[in-house]
DNA sequence: CGGTAATCGAGACGGTACGTCATGTCTTACA
DNA sequence: TGTAAGACATGACGTACCGTCTCGATTACCG
C-alpha cells in the first residue's frame, strides 16, 4: 500500500492499460528503505542510496512516493504491520491494555525504530499533508483500538462512565513514546506494566491494582 | 552560553589575546536562529539563511557552534530559559506538579516549539554527542526538579516510599510531550490538570483526587 | 519514406502478414515533429512531446525511426521536398544557378529551418551513420543538380573546361549556408544574385557579369 | 576571460574581499572541457564529466559559466586564441587573404573543431543571448580583420570602390565553413587558394588571377 | 471463420544528466 | 585573533528525457 498515488486498485478491477507496476520493484524499494532507515536514520538515507540498493531507478521511486518521508512511512509500516499481532480481549482493562501495549513496546524496542519515528514526527510538524497521512496510518488505528478497550471497560464498570478516553489514551501511550523518543531509560516489559498499573491505580496507591500477571 | 567550544568559563579569566569575541554577533545569531527556527523548522533553515539574517559570516557561526543542531539548541534554550519561571513549593504534590507543568505547557503551546523540539530529539537519536548535550541541557534539569517534588511527597507520605520516581516522571511528562509532538489534541490547562489528577489517583477512580484547584 | 528500417522497397511486394503500418500515425508523427522542430529546435523537442502531440505512443515512433535525429531529418525532408520546385534549364550558367539557388534561399529563409539544419549538421559530425544518410538525402541531390549545371556550362564554353566543379559548388552554396547558419545578415534575393555574380565574375571586376536579370 | 559573470576586473583594481577565485580551477575546467569537447563533441560531454576530469565541483563550474555552451565557447576560444597568429599585411589583396585564411583553415582542420563549432552554431540558433556572445567573440573579430583587408584593397584600386564588403567576406569564409561543417571534402591548403582565386577572379576566367604563390 | 502475427495505445522501467541547494572548510583583507 | 566576504569540494535533491519493456487491444492475412 503506497502513501503516494492511487494504489488502491480493488481485486476485481479490470486490468489497466499500459505496463503494469512492477511488484518486484515495489518490494525491493520498501525493503531497501527499511534496512537503510533502521541502519542510518532518515536524514542519513538518500533517495540515491535507496535506488541503488533496491536496484531501481530514482524515477521509479518518485513515481510512487512523492517524498522521502512518505517512503519511510510506508517502509516502516510494512515492517510494523507484519510484526504486530492483533491484541485479544482478556476480559479486564488491565489485561487488554497489556496485550495492546506489550507487543508495541517489544517491537519498538527491538530495533532502532525510535529514530525513524522521531524523524516522521518531525516531518509531520512541518508538512500538514504528511501529518495527516501519518496520523491516519500510524496513530489513529492504535488509538481506535485503545478507545474500544476503554469503552468496554466503562461498560463493565471498571472505570467511571464519564472518563475522558482521549486523556486516558495519552496517559498510557504518552509515557511509552516518551521513553522511545528520549531514550533516557529502557522500554522494558516492567515499564509497560508500571505504566498501566499507575494509570489505572494512580501514584497515591489508594486505587492500586494488585493483580500480578 | 555555547554548546560548542570554550564556554568562556569564569569572569576573572585573563583577557585572551587577539580581537575579543563579538557579543553583538553572538546575540544576533541566536535571535536570527530562533526566529527562523520557529517560523520554518530546523530542516528548512539553512546556515546561510541564519548568517544572512544575522548580518554575520557563516564562518563566525561555525567557529562557535559545531553544527546546526547545537545552534538550534542554544537558540531555543535562550528563549525557553528566559520565559520559564522557577516553580515554587506549594506544600502538596498536586500543587507542586501543577506549578511545574503548567508554565511548561503554556510555553510549549505558545509558539511552534514542538517542531523544533521534535527536530532536536530526532537529531539526538542519531548523534550520541548531541544526545548527551540535549539531555543535560533540556531534559535533566526538569527531571531533577520533578525528582525533588516526588521525593518531598514521599517524605510527606503522599505517595508510597517505594514509588519508582523515574516512572512517575514519565507518567506526567510523557502525556504532555505526546500531545506536543503528535498534535492530535491541544496542550490545554485542562489537559495538564487531567494528567496530574489521573497520575495521582488513577483511572479506576478509587484513589481519585477530589481537590478542585 | 523512412530513414530507419524496411523502407518498403517495391510496390509489387506481397503484403506482409500482421497488422499493416498505420499511415495515419506515420503522417501525424512527421507533422508533429516538423511543427515542434521549427518552433523550438531539435534539442528542445523530446520524443515524449512528439508522441503526445501526434497522439501516438513512443514505441511506435521508435519502431520506425531509430533516433530523434533521423526523425527530424525525415520531418524536415517532407516539408522541404514538398516546397522545392525543380529548377529549369535557362540556357546560361547564371540563369541556371539563379533558378537553382533562388528557390532554395527563399525556402530556407521562410521559416526557422536554419535551426534544424544546424542541428542535423551537428549530429552528422558525431554520428557517421547519420552523416551518411544526411549527405545522401539532403546534400548530394542538390550538389548533383549543380554539377549538371556547371558541366553544361563548361560544354557551352562559359567556364574553362578544367574548372574544379566541386570548388565551384562550394563557392555558391558556401556563402548561402554561411548566412543561413550564422545569421549575421539576411538571405535575401539580392544576396543570392551577388553571390552568383561574384562567383562568376570575381571581385576584381575584370570578368564582372553585367547582365541585369 | 569568462562568458558568464563579471570577469573583467582590471589590473589595478583593489583586491576584492573574500576568497579570490581559484585560477587553478579556472584553467583546469577550461582544459578539461576542451579535451572532452574535441574528443566527444558537445552533446556527449556532461558537466559532471568536466567537473570530474578537472577535479572540481559542479557548483564551481556553474558559478562562472551559466550553461554548458558558454563553457564550450570559452574552452574553444582559449585553444583557438592561443594558436591563431595575427595575419600580416602583404601588400596585395590575394596575399592578405591567404595570410588570413590559411592559418584558420590549418587550425580548423587540425583537430575536430568542426564538431564543436557546429554545436555552438546550433545553440546560437535557439538562444539569442548566446548568439550575441558567439558573434562578438568568434565571428566579428575575424570579419573585422577581413573588412580591413578589403578596405585597403579598395584604396589600392584592386577591387572596385563600391564593392559590397560584407558579401565579399561571405564569399571567402562561406566556402571554408561549408567544408568544415559538411565535411564532404577536405579543408586543404589547395582549397583555400582555389577559394581566394575564384573569389577574386571569378569562375569565367576573364579576371583570373594568375599569381602562383 | 478461427488462428497467427505484426501493429498500436499506454505507460512503467533502468539509466543518465540536469541545474540547484546546503554543508562545512578555506582563503583573503580588514579590524 | 576575530570577522565579513565569498569561493570551494562534496553530495543529495527532484526533474526530465532517453530508449526499452510489457501489457491489452486492434487489424490485417491465411489456412
Amino acid at each position: 500500500m503506497d502513501t503516494g498515488r492511487n494504489a488502491t486498485a480493488g481485486v476485481a478491477e479490470a486490468q489497466r492499460r499500459g505496463r503494469p507496476r512492477s511488484e518486484k520493484a515495489r518490494v525491493a524499494i520498501l525493503e531497501a528503505a527499511a534496512e537503510l532507515l533502521l541502519a542510518r536514520g532518515l536524514s542519513e538515507v538518500s533517495m540515491d542510496a535507496v535506488a541503488e540498493r533496491a536496484g531501481v531507478s530514482k524515477a521509479t521511486i518518485y513515481r510512487w512516493w512523492p517524498t522521502k518521508e512518505t517512503l519511510a512511512l510506508d517502509a516502516l509500516y510494512s515492517e510494523w504491520a507484519a510484526a504486530a499481532p492483533s491484541p485479544r480481549a482478556t476480559g479486564s482493562l488491565r489485561g487488554d491494555l497489556l496485550s495492546l501495549l506489550r507487543p508495541w513496546a517489544r517491537l519498538a524496542g527491538s530495533r532502532p525504530y525510535g529514530r525513524v519515528i522521531a524523524a516522521l514526527i518531525t516531518e509531520a510538524q512541518t508538512d500538514p499533508a504528511f501529518a495527516q497521512v501519518y496520523q491516519s496510518r500510524f496513530v489513529e488505528p492504535r488509538r481506535e483500538q485503545a478507545r474500544g478497550i476503554f469503552r468496554r471497560a466503562a461498560e463493565r464498570g471498571e472505570i467511571p462512565p464519564d472518563t475522558d478516553i482521549e486523556v486516558a489514551i495519552d496517559m498510557v501511550y504518552g509515557p511509552l513514546y516518551h521513553r522511545l523518543l528520549h531514550g533516557h531509560a529502557p522500554l522494558s516489559e516492567r515499564f509497560v506494566r508500571a505504566v498501566v498499573d499507575t494509570a489505572l491505580g494512580g501514584l497515591t496507591g489508594h486505587g492500586r491494582n494488585v493483580q500480578e500477571n
